[in-house]
DNA sequence: CTGAAAGCGCTTACAG
DNA sequence: CTGAAAGCGCTTACAG
């Protein structure tokens, strides 16, 4: 068999394709034509915005006119240039746009990590309301990954975007302040700074971790476990705030705390062996852990283990994340309403896009309330 | 309560916030003062390589090279030059970079939608790689809308990037063909264009097809429906074909198809209605549906109709999208390995770049293998 | 190794 | 409504 750059065999229409490619070849002589002897042009070179200006036989400023503000073009004008743009095959260079425009129509959006749908829902709710408005949502992931995340907002920066949306895990002032030092606005997202000095839409987490722990005690659990992970994360912090209230308002509920190194699998996994070896009678009859990854760890790791979740042991995580790995029964959860969060913040910023233009802005928070999903594995327990 | 931008509660420290915002001040004042004389600078403009160049003592081509070309600068004039970087707090206009330079070190990843994991598990895995190289990755996502997608296309192609992966759900060329005019690769992923004229990175749909069929077969399945949805679709198409042949393989297996309007949820809910009402004697043992969304609709729907799955039924979905409604009971399917795509799509990429410089390039298709994914939905089937 | 200058492809006052 | 011209902030040969 021939390789494949020797040509196309003959039952693919070999001579169809052919007259495609002279079709081309002719067309890209003609355009550029009328301008070549003039300009000496090489001929494979993309055409420009001086090429329509001179094949539609006017001025550059008319066309850049007829492409940003056409209402200040006559409609016969407006048809010429058009055609022309058509007939060349032009591309408006968005670089050189911005650079003489000061700016752009473009947003971006940093999210720490794909991993979590709750990211994957704001990325989804911010690129619908960016749409609906007419602007560009550009995404940038960063993997975890707070130097990543860095590099991302520096990228924005220097693209000269006209607002950005941050999610991050963990303070990101340093990084902002570099961003809004061009006197752009930011928007957190899912992150409370805890100042007035930036907007941010933001979850109750406190009340995350509050709804967590009231579903099981409703569900008739009386020694809890919570699985905190690493405290240096705000929502961690917040949730475990929000699950001792729970325990305080309720009576005759003892609870523990447990540090997971992070917040992976591997740890869910390693605390249900910490669990199992305690023998049946000690151990707690509900965990919450403060994300659903380390829910999934445990869960997977204890029925190897032995304990059956929701028979033995009430089990629900935080976040919804359903790109976590699946569990063999339902995992009861909170939902972050991820959606919501990016449709808001980015309203949000275009109200604070639009107040640039004199009226002092007042920096706002919203708060989304959190949703309680039970499950399975809360739902099937009985207390024993 | 004082309103939030009359100042913070004395609880809050003030005074410390004071003296920072005097240090600000203060700053700014001075970093800019050594020129503003000379210029006539507005003290708030924000600073730029010329800036840099005169606090620096050099010439701009030299902060340029700084940035750039660092190798071709001496030690001390590096020193001196990021120094006033710092001090200055530029930051480099990246579209004026890539402008005069002629183009950028981003490549753009446009995906049909991020509500399936498959997309999201592609740009995880391109972002991964594309960082590894050293390249910036930008990621689009077109809400499962055509012209959308078109769109995100042309924002790439007017942004200069310097090569895009494109992952559509069906024939883009001509999207693709207005990007390529720039002389710009682009690859193909998820798709297959079928011709030698793009690279691309697909998985096998047929064999994903395939292994849903022979995975029921084998679990003892003997009356399968296949739900096939909306034909246009080339993943669609290829897996119709894949189960085909695993029931001409099979010995004593019966096959029916069934078309739904389109992919979604609802549309598998309405199928559950339809086998229902069929009586239990003539329903299907097996059923695959070529996405997991409509699977997911499907089981949902059939436990409140009285099919209980896996016991009376085995259900198979494909895709192994975790973003798709859970359901409550594992669902077997067959998973696409997006990360594998993505992170191939790109290094492929990276080849075309490189082969861009004299050497001819010749197209190439990489095919991931697809990779059963057995759970509970289809594990607990047991032929009656 | 460093500097002066041309130019990348647009946009936007400014005149007509 | 249209055109000529300055300028956006960089990079890159080209000389020194």
């Amino acid at each position: 068999m021939e390789p494949a750059f020797h040509g196309r065999p003959a039952d693919h229409h070999p001579a169809a394709h052919h007259v495609y490619l002279l079709q081309q070849a002719d067309r890209r002589r003609h355009d550029l034509g009328s301008c070549q002897g003039l300009m000496g042009l090489d001929s494979m070179r993309a055409p420009t915005l001086r090429d329509v200006a001179r094949h539609a036989g006017v001025s550059m400023g008319t066309v850049s006119h007829v492409l940003n503000h056409p209402q200040k073009v006559s409609e016969s004008t407006i048809a010429k240039v058009r055609a022309s743009i058509e007939e060349l095959g032009f591309v408006r260079d968005a670089n050189a746009s911005s650079l003489a425009a000061g700016g752009s129509r473009s947003i971006g959006l940093v999210v720490i990590d794909l991993g979590n749908s709750m990211f994957v829902d704001v990325a989804r709710g911010a690129q619908e309301a960016a749409r609906d408005a007419g602007l560009n949502l550009m995404l940038a992931a960063s993997q975890d990954d707070f130097a990543a995340q860095g590099e991302n907002v520096d990228f924005f920066a220097e693209a000269r975007v006209a607002g950005l949306l941050l999610a991050p895990l963990q303070d990101s002032s340093e990084q902002m302040r570099r961003f809004s030092a061009r006197g752009r606005p930011a928007i957190l997202v899912n992150y409370d700074p805890g100042d007035e000095g930036v907007c941010c839409v933001v979850v109750d987490n406190e009340q995350v971790g509050y709804l967590a722990a009231r579903h099981l005690i409703e569900q008739g659990c009386r020694r809890l476990l919570f699985v905190c992970g690493d405290e240096a994360i705000q929502p961690v912090t917040l949730r475990r705030a929000g699950l001792r209230r729970a325990v305080s308002e309720a009576k005759g509920v003892r609870f523990e705390e447990v540090h997971t190194p992070d917040l992976t699998e591997q740890s869910g996994a390693a605390l249900a062996h910490r669990v199992a070896a305690r023998g049946p009678g000690t151990r707690p009859d509900g965990i919450v852990t403060v994300t659903d990854t380390l829910a999934a760890g445990f869960m997977n790791a204890a029925e190897a283990l032995g304990i059956s979740v929701p028979r033995d042991m009430a089990v629900m995580g935080c976040d919804d994340n359903r790109l976590a790995e699946p569990t063999t029964v339902g995992l009861s959860t909170v939902a972050m309403e991820g959606k919501a969060l990016g449709g808001a913040a980015i309203r949000m910023l275009l109200e604070e896009l639009s107040a640039a233009a004199g009226i002092p802005h007042v920096h706002q928070r919203i708060v989304v309330e959190p949703r309680l999903i039970p499950r399975r594995s809360t739902l099937g327990f009985e207390r024993g």
